[in-house]
This record gives C-alpha cells, sequence and structure tokens, in this order.
DNA sequence: AGTAATTAGTTCGGGTATTATTCAAATGAT
DNA sequence: ATCATTTGAATAATACCCGAACTAATTACT
C-alpha cells in the first residue's frame, strides 16, 4: 500500500490533513484547527505559515466568536491563486471549467462542436486553445492551474492518457493527453484523462462533502448510459477502468439488438433515443438534432408540466424500467446515494418519486435504502468532476504547489 | 481520510511497510529490505529489531547469495508467535480456522450442528468452546491470538458485531459480539463479525496476493447465493454492508416468488435447491439433507463424470443462468478475477469453461476479461477470511502485537 | 476603572525517528 | 595474503512534533 515514511513525508501528510480540515467548514482560527486536527497550537501554527506560503490559505478577517478570550484569526483556504481545469468531450460540444481551491467555479465556457466531423486533429487544436485561454485566465490573476482533468464518453486508458474506444465520437486510439501536452509546451499543466461517468461521480460526490456520504452511485445518461461508482470515499475504477458500464447490462427489452453487438441492453429502454421515441412521434421537434439537446428537453418538460398524456406515459415507462437497473445496481453496490444525471434531471418532478417507491418496495433491510436525487450540476458535471480530480491532488500533497 | 502523523505514527507505519515486505516473498537480508522499501540501513535494522522484540519477525539462517561480499542474515516473518482465528457459522457446522502470520492453516475444527433446532445461547456457548480450544492452542505454543474474526450468512452489523438478519439461520438480532466477549472473559481476544460472502472473498484475495490482482469478486452459493467484492485492493461494504447481496438480483426465472419476497430472483435460479431439483428427481439421495452436503455433491459430480443426461443438462443450465448473472457484475464491477465458491467448484470442470465463453461472447474490450476459476479453499474460506481479515491488523499496525 | 479569567498564537527545549556517513566483519576474487 | 564487495552496527546531523511557558487580546466581574 503507501510508502516509506520519513520527516518530509509527516510533513506533507499533516499539511493535507490541516488543508482538507479547512475545507470542510467555516473558516476558523488556528486553535480551533489544531483541536480539530489533533495537532499541537505549535505545528498548527508552521502549518498555516507554510500553506499561506504555498498561496493555498489566507488569514481571513478576525474571528468573532462572542465568546471569552482573545479573538483568534481565522485562517481561510485562499481560492485565488490554484486552479483546476476540467474538460468534458462530448458528440456536439467541447466544455471546460476552472474551479479554485476552494470548489467554486471561476470561468467556464462551451464550445459547440459536431464531432462527427470534425478531424480529431481539429478536436485537439480546439481543446488547446480553451486550456490556453484557461492558462492566461490564471496568469492574469497571478495564480497557476495544478491540472486538467478531461473526461470523454468512452473507454479510457489512464496511464497514457488515451481514449481508447469512444464509439459516440467515432474514436479510436487517440492519445488525448500526448496530443495536448505537445501543444500546449512545456508550461502546460499535467493532463489526466478518465471517463466522463467518473468524473460525473467525482464531482456528485465532492460537491456532497459535508453530508457524509461516502458510497454514491452516479448514473449518467444521453445516447448511452454510465455509472460513476464512488465506495469507501473513493472511485472505484475496476481492474482496468471498465466499472460502471451499465449500458449494455442484459436488463433491457428482451431480444432487441443494440449497436453493441448485444441483445437487450438497459440503454435500449433508458437511452435518450428509447424516451425521445416514446415520448414523441417521429416528426416531432424533440427529434431534430440540429435543435440544441437543452431546448428539446425543455420542450418535453413543458409538455409534462401541461399534462401531455404520451409524455407522462413515457416518463412512467422509464421510471419503471430505471427502477430495474437501479434495484440491481442497490443490491450490489449498497450506495448511500443515487445521483441521476445526463437528461434524467430535466424530468426529476415525474422521475424520483415512482423510482424511490419502487426501490423501498424491494427494499429487505433499512440499511440497503439509497437516497435517490437529481443532478444539479447540469452539463458541467463531467468537467467539473475533472477539476476536483486535478484539485485533489493538492489537497492530498499540498506542496504540488510550490512551482510557480 | 488519514489523521495526525507523529513520529510515534512514522513508525507505526514504517513497521507496517517493513513487515508488508517481508510477507511477500523470501526471507532475505537487512539490506535487501532495506533497498526494497527505501528506507535506510539503520533504519531498517532498528526497524526488524522492534518486529523480534514483537515476536513478527526472526532471523533465519544465513542467506547463501552467491555473489561476493558478506553473507547477510535472512529476516523472515516468524509464523509461530501469533495467530489470527477465523470462524464460520453456517446453516449446519460452525467452523474455526487458526492461521498464523506467514498465512499457513495451523489449525482447523468443523462442529456439525443443526442450526435450526439449536438455542441461539447453545450456539454461542459452542462457538465459545471452539474459541478456548483455539487459545489453549496458543497459550500452549507461547503465542497469542490477535482477533477472531467470524462470517455469518446473512445482515451484519460491523460496529456492534451483532447478526441483524440471518434468514437461513433463523437469527434476527444476536450480539454475536458482546454475547462471546461475555463468555471468554477478559481475557479474549478482539472479536470481529462480517458476511460470510465478504470474508470468502478476503480469503481468495489474501491467497492471490502474489498475482497482481486488486479487483476480485468472489460468488458463494449454497441455499442462498452471495458476492464478496474487493476493489483495489480493499474490501468493498457499500454504505452499511449490503453491497455483494446479488442473490436476489431480478435475473432469474420470470414471475417465479422467491420467499424474500420479491420474484424472479436469481438465487432461484443458481442456488443450490435449485440445481438439486434440476439434477435429480425428489426421492433422491442428493435431496436429503440428513446427509452431508460434501458427500451429496461428490455424488452429483460422479454421475456427471459417468456421463449422467440429466445431471449434465443441469449443468448446463446452471453455466447459463450463472453466465447472465456473472455478466452483470462483471459490467458493475470490471473484476480481474472472479472465484466461483459454495457448492460450483465442485462441479469446475463442467461450468469454467462455457461460463468463460459466454462472457467472453459479450465482452466488448480486452479490458473487460476476467480470470474464471474456481476456489481451492473448500469450506474453510470464509473461515480462513475471517483470520485473514484480524491478520491484516498486525500487518497494518505490528505494535498491537505488543499486549502479552 | 481595574483586576481576574479566558482564549489565541508564538517561542523554545526535549524527544524521537530518519538519513547519511563511518567503520568493523565476513566473504569471494585475484 | 590482499583487495573489492557487501552486510550490519554505530554515530552524528537534521527535521518534525509535542508540551510547557509566555505574550497578547478580549470578556467578565467587582
Amino acid at each position: 500500500m503507501s510508502g516509506r515514511v520519513d520527516q518530509a513525508e509527516m510533513r506533507r501528510a499533516n499539511m493535507s490533513l490541516m488543508l482538507r480540515s479547512l475545507r470542510s467548514g467555516d473558516p476558523r482560527s488556528r486553535a480551533r484547527l489544531a483541536t480539530e486536527t489533533g495537532l499541537s497550537k505549535g505545528t498548527t501554527s508552521t502549518l498555516i505559515a507554510d500553506l499561506v506560503g504555498l498561496g493555498l490559505v489566507r488569514e481571513d478577517e478576525r474571528e468573532r466568536t462572542g465568546a471569552v478570550g482573545r479573538p483568534g484569526t481565522a485562517i481561510a483556504i485562499d481560492g485565488g491563486r490554484v486552479f483546476g481545469v476540467g474538460m468534458e468531450i462530448n458528440v456536439d460540444y467541447l466544455a471546460l471549467t476552472v474551479v479554485d481551491l476552494r470548489g467554486r467555479t471561476v470561468h467556464s465556457a462551451v464550445a459547440a462542436l459536431d464531432i462527427a466531423s470534425t478531424p480529431v486533429a481539429e478536436v485537439l487544436d480546439q481543446l488547446a486553445r480553451l486550456i490556453e485561454d484557461a492558462m492566461r485566465l490564471a496568469r492574469a490573476r497571478d495564480g497557476q492551474i495544478v491540472g486538467i482533468g478531461i473526461g470523454a464518453p468512452g473507454i479510457v486508458d489512464l496511464e497514457s492518457g488515451s481514449v481508447r474506444f469512444a464509439p459516440n465520437l467515432g474514436w479510436h486510439g487517440v492519445a488525448v493527453a500526448r496530443e495536448l501536452a505537445a501543444r500546449l509546451g512545456p508550461a502546460g499543466p499535467p493532463i489526466r484523462l478518465e471517463n466522463d461517468s467518473k468524473l460525473g461521480a467525482v464531482a456528485e460526490f465532492s460537491v456532497r462533502e459535508n453530508q457524509d456520504i461516502e458510497d454514491l452511485l452516479y448514473l449518467s445518461a444521453d445516447v448511452g448510459v454510465g455509472a460513476g461508482i464512488v465506495a469507501g470515499g473513493r472511485l472505484m475504477r475496476g481492474w482496468s477502468g471498465f466499472s460502471g458500464e451499465v449500458g449494455h447490462l442484459p436488463i433491457g427489452p428482451q431480444g432487441v439488438a443494440c449497436p453493441c453487438g448485444r441483445t437487450g441492453c438497459w440503454e435500449l429502454n433508458v437511452g435518450l433515443n428509447a424516451f425521445l421515441a416514446l415520448a414523441a412521434d417521429q416528426g416531432d421537434v424533440v427529434h431534430d438534432r440540429s435543435v440544441p439537446l437543452e431546448e428539446r428537453l425543455r420542450a418535453l418538460r413543458g409538455r409534462a408540466d401541461s399534462g401531455d398524456g404520451r409524455v407522462l406515459a413515457a416518463l412512467s415507462t422509464l421510471a419503471a424500467n430505471l427502477s430495474i437497473g437501479l434495484s440491481v445496481l442497490v443490491d450490489v453496490l449498497n450506495p448511500r446515494m443515487i445521483v441521476l444525471g445526463g437528461y434524467f434531471p430535466s424530468f426529476s418532478d415525474f422521475l424520483l418519486a415512482p423510482i424511490t417507491a419502487a426501490l423501498e418496495a424491494r427494499r429487505m433491510d433499512l440499511g440497503s435504502s439509497a437516497i435517490l436525487v437529481g443532478s444539479k450540476l447540469g452539463l458541467t458535471s463531467a468537467a467539473r468532476g475533472g477539476a476536483q480530480l486535478v484539485l485533489e491532488d493538492v489537497f492530498e500533497d499540498p506542496t504540488i504547489a510550490a512551482s510557480k
């Protein structure tokens, strides 16, 4: 597991503890941090001094405790100097998000792009341009970007940072990390590539930092369906990063062939196309791929709100089919929370209640109940997760922020 | 995550590293251990001295390196002083295994017992007697038992060490740990209760320590079917220990009611009763519960070997039904290895090939292939896992062996 | 207003674990 | 026999944490 521990490592671990302790909760005094972490007051002071030196933490205004005694100086995470960049490569857009150390989004950009008709090299050029914008922004604020986390809808090789296979992108063996590093030059931050559903799970997990949730399941869905799993507070990747490939579970329509080669895949029931087909006729505007997806979903949502029987029936069917697959995942994974992402949150009002009821009906023990919610992160979910992933490195080893 | 690190914790971590390093591979000299761990020679020597003092490690004979230079003194894990005890509570037997620090079984016992007709208090008495035997054995060898890991087929509350619900035992809210502690008195080792499938996974994982397998799925089956999941080298428990409750996945016979209240549960297809019903008529000896299960399985195995069409057909059906569920688990978890436990290993020759073929046929990428094997641990699987679980604590913090 | 009580944060000595270096011991090669 | 090589112990230097003492800032009490 863990390696050799010397004084430097000890220091690093305690800096990490201090920074993570500071992340959860309000700014507070050194004295309070000392008792919280169990470190002595002296150590706490020198750790804070080091973290201030790294630009990760700063003194806030005085702490108004209201109690007796000398008031302390509140210490807060400094959001202005260190940034994580997250990106998402998807079928019809590229997204970028810059998140500061406090978890706040300081910049985001979306570039519409029809990936099918764009050469890979050009996509990479455009990604590089987005990153360069972010780098300029960081420079202007006299801050630094500690890393770039990129999500792609497909199979990713973590080591090499390449997309092995992304059917919806039409990509096969694209060395994203290497290509981008070449374009960005030596000043480019380290690049991490990951499956988009896994990044979505990371994003949802980090948003719920203070809710004491260590086991979370994130379900993303547009055309394809995938899951990201956080187990025991850690992203679960499986042997080779294939965990959560739930779109093709054999719990869909019996016998129906799926483009993947199997039959009866779940996403034939709960994927975007299945839902749209149920909810509207072929000529309907919601099928028009030249209209942005969000707009089409808004339209359907509007019809549901006004009582359109067809859409309501589609939602009811969708809820039932989702329930089947989710109950499988609940039995296997026992998550504390299930977050529905992708196109589902647009219909939370119609999906959450029936699915929750279905899961409850199957529940054998109180311990296997899960909290079902819709994602509130929207499109930025995977990009945000990418940024959180690289920021996590700073919390794990604050000294990496030293390179100026 | 991790807490404060001081000098004592630093020492503990390095002792742990040293001991774990020693576990994998042959006995070797201090100098070699120093280069392997990255610690200095001086530190290595003092760490070894401490570990010798704790009775965890001893000097072996001289190391014959064959190379030039002064030969070193090989250091080996001392198997004679520290033991872990594992137990299993099952429907018709109690099992106990004593495992030494080197992972070798030094003692085991099985007590036949019809749990249905035995009062809980008496079962606990008998468990306590088995443990007392093991404690005597440890005392006779001038060693100590660092803990007792107990597996039960059901829902377990880890904190309190109690069985919340074990349908096959007919148990409801039995405070196993507390009751046993009361019977064993103050000299009793700490007791850990865990679900038996999870312990099986731990056992299989520890047996494959040197095979570089970090993601493993263990499937246990007698009447009930359950899974234990090791992900990233760690036992996955889920929010409340319910992970791996796969027996009641809705991928079994459509519409057939299960005692659990659901319909179409997987174990109605792949559980022991389903298989026996397929393989032999009602009056057949294999259905006679007064005959030990192993004997009945041997009989069936014999029939299969001699070409009994009924049994072969049953095995073929079983393989097909297992394939469906396993493919679900592979998609969700992406294990490197799947170990079949329970009654399956008796029929490995007939099950492994067709299931492997079925999984391969569904595979989308090389990265999602899993190695399928039958368990070789037999009945002792869960008990062995329990022992490994408590021994793991010693590897994590060698100082706990200090209490004499 | 003045003193006591309380809490914050710094300073410093002590303890401990690590590393690097030095040195004696044991062996193979020349 | 002598030298090179490797092991393992001994020693000095360094880094970090802890605890106690101390200064600082504020409230509570008389």
